[in-house]
DNA sequence: GCCGTTTTCGGCCCGACTGTTTTCAGTCG
């Protein structure tokens, strides 16, 4: 029974909530809740990081936390973890994730009214039993009902590429309101986490009250969690959480800083600002004196862009996409962020379906809706025969295709080359879909895993290794094969998938896809790191596939990715070059 | 429990909103 790195995250995450509802000291709660989120994100198996010794080279873990995750890799549990179970009910973890209720409540309940589920939560707060609780009444009894109901309507993360156009739809209303100067969507968006918790939503102005009532009041609101002057937040009806804030302008920088986040990135800000003499808010920087106290009469130094945000604190401006404390702040203090790779930058795209497959439009239609956004070359890539359910391509219809791609080609002469080439299964048995010798006769090949993702760890990874192995495959699309928000990526042992792609130079891709978004950043990050390539492909299936590009982008930018690092970045000659090199 | 050109011990970011209170605790982000 071996546990992974997320099974980990959620039993640090469980005993931190355990911890604060038993009213331990908030600090020692907050270093396995920031454990947890560390353990969660990390882009390497804690097996291999245990077997290497290094557990405390992992930033927020120190010797108490690595002995506790050797513990739980070598049995499968944590002893501290039962110990403290018995203690505190599981139960009341739940009832702290119901929104209002936080671990004073849920210890109330539970020792006032012995409550240690939702059910009975519910039910007493149904009963008006909870009214009569010291710091409780009438309203807080309706809200923890509201709050319950609110939990069943929740469907967990949101991906990004649901959440981007509803936040903009949203912005789009409260911005008509007269008086909104400017309005951005800050938060997880902005930094372009590939699920997103809530929406936050920034605007200036001078006068809030209006867009607030708007706000409030729009149709799809469920349920108003908060109403005040300078910020608001709903919930609606599909269960999205929005918040809103409204600032001056002249506070600009500092509120986009803030509502940006990350919060471990605005804690390093505060911490500088502090080193510098401030304290720092979403409102501007106030000056300190020795006991860190704001000195009331003291200026304070406003900043309405985030240049002067970082400026204040010593440093150049930071990209949105690095602003999770993983290191950006130690790279911006040393002169050394990368200059990201941006929309600009993406002259090719290497993979995308017609009619062959699944696509829904023809060779010559995917060619034409490629150039008129500019792109310089792309590959037509349908699926392989053994992936029945997408029509794939036999070998006889594989070069049978290959005729009409390069009349097309020829066709569109000039203005844009279109390659030949395959999504290509790794079947489960560990083969590949097509011999070498059809493989040869390609421009670009791509392998991807589509069935049997359930694997155990050992023969997934073996099938992986055998594509990446290959000398006729470029590259591995949607490596880890995941489905966001739910379908869990395949049980890969990603530092020798790393390891093979390194040795044998072949690809991986950043599917640009926002049910995919696959490589995820911080795999990705580690790619670039092991000199790696990556390709950011829209794997369209129909001509407006082609507009999801920008999340494969800020995805890669999430990554720390440049565009030097991209295969489609380079000129044709240099792809080219790239290909032949690998034995074409 | 983590962490360190302030420190190996003593710190650890900051404010808005709500509901219950008569000045603030709890929750959230």
């Amino acid at each position: 029974m071996s546990l992974t790195n997320r099974e980990i995250a959620d039993i640090f995450e469980n005993v931190a909530t355990m911890l604060e509802i038993k009213g331990e000291i908030i600090h020692r709660v907050l270093s396995y809740r920031r454990a947890g989120e560390t353990l969660r994100e990390l882009p390497r198996d804690l097996h291999a990081i245990a077997a290497e010794g290094k557990l405390t080279e992992i930033p927020s873990i120190g010797d108490t936390l690595a002995a506790k995750i050797n513990e739980m890799l070598d049995t499968g549990k944590l002893e501290f973890y039962e110990k403290l179970t018995k203690e505190i009910p599981s139960g009341l973890v739940d009832i702290v994730h119901i929104n209002g209720v936080g671990p004073k409540k849920a210890k109330l309940f539970w020792k006032e009214l012995n409550i240690t589920t939702v059910p009975e939560l519910e039910a007493a707060a149904r009963g008006g039993k909870l009214r009569d609780l010291a710091g409780m009444g009438a309203k807080s009894e309706l809200k923890i009902i509201e709050g319950i109901e609110s939990l069943a309507r929740q469907t967990g993360r949101t991906p990004l590429g649901n959440a981007l156009p509803a936040a903009q739809a949203i912005l789009d209303v409260v911005m008509k309101v007269p008086g909104a100067i400017e309005g951005v969507i800050a938060g997880s968006i902005r930094r372009a986490r590939p699920t997103i918790g809530d929406v936050d939503l920034l605007v200036a102005s001078d006068d809030a009250t209006p867009i607030m009532d708007t706000f409030v009041a729009m149709e799809q609101v469920a349920l108003i969690h908060g109403h005040g002057p300078t910020k608001s937040s709903v919930e609606l009806l599909n269960g999205l959480q929005v918040d809103l804030r409204v600032l001056e302008k002249a506070r600009w920088g500092t509120a986009l800083n803030y509502f940006t986040g990350s919060q471990a990135h605005n804690i390093r800000m505060r911490e500088l600002a502090l080193k510098k003499g401030y304290s720092l808010n979403e409102h501007a920087f106030s000056p300190v004196d020795k006991e860190g106290n704001i000195i009331e009469d003291a200026p304070k130094i406003l900043c309405a862009t985030e240049k002067e945000v970082y400026a204040t604190v010593g440093l150049p401006w930071i990209p949105p996409e690095l602003r999770e404390d993983s290191g950006e702040i130690e790279a911006a203090q040393a002169g050394k962020l990368p200059k990201l790779i941006s929309m600009d930058d993406m002259h090719a795209d290497l993979h995308m379906h017609t009619t062959a497959s699944d696509g829904t439009r023809s060779i010559r239609e995917m060619a034409e809706e490629a150039r008129q956004r500019g792109r310089k070359f792309i590959v037509i890539t349908d699926h392989s025969h053994s992936l029945g359910i997408a029509n794939g391509l036999t070998i006889e219809r594989l070069l049978a295709q290959q005729e009409e791609v390069r009349k097309v080609d020829t066709e569109f002469s000039g203005s844009i080359r279109v390659f030949h080439g395959t999504e290509m299964d790794i079947n489960a048995d560990g083969t590949l879909d097509f011999p070498d010798e059809i493989l040869a006769k390609l421009d670009f090949v791509i392998a991807s895993l589509h069935v049997s993702l359930r694997q155990p760890r050992e023969q997934i990874t073996a099938r992986m290794l055998s594509a990446i192995r290959n000398p006729h495959v470029d590259l591995i699309g949607h490596p880890r094969a995941q489905i966001l928000p739910d379908r869990e990526p395949a049980d890969l042992d990603m530092d020798e998938v790393f390891n093979a792609a390194r040795e044998s130079g072949i690809a991986l891709e950043i599917n640009a896809n926002p049910r995919r978004l696959d490589l995820e950043a911080q795999f990705a990050r580690r790619a670039v790191e092991m000199g790696i390539p990556l390709s950011i492909n829209t794997d369209a299936h129909a001509p407006d596939h082609m507009d999801l590009m920008m999340y494969g982008v800020m995805t890669a930018r999430r990554g720390w990715v440049t565009a030097e690092s991209v295969i489609n970045t380079w000129p044709l000659e240099r792809f080219l070059q790239w290909t032949q090199s690998r034995g074409r």
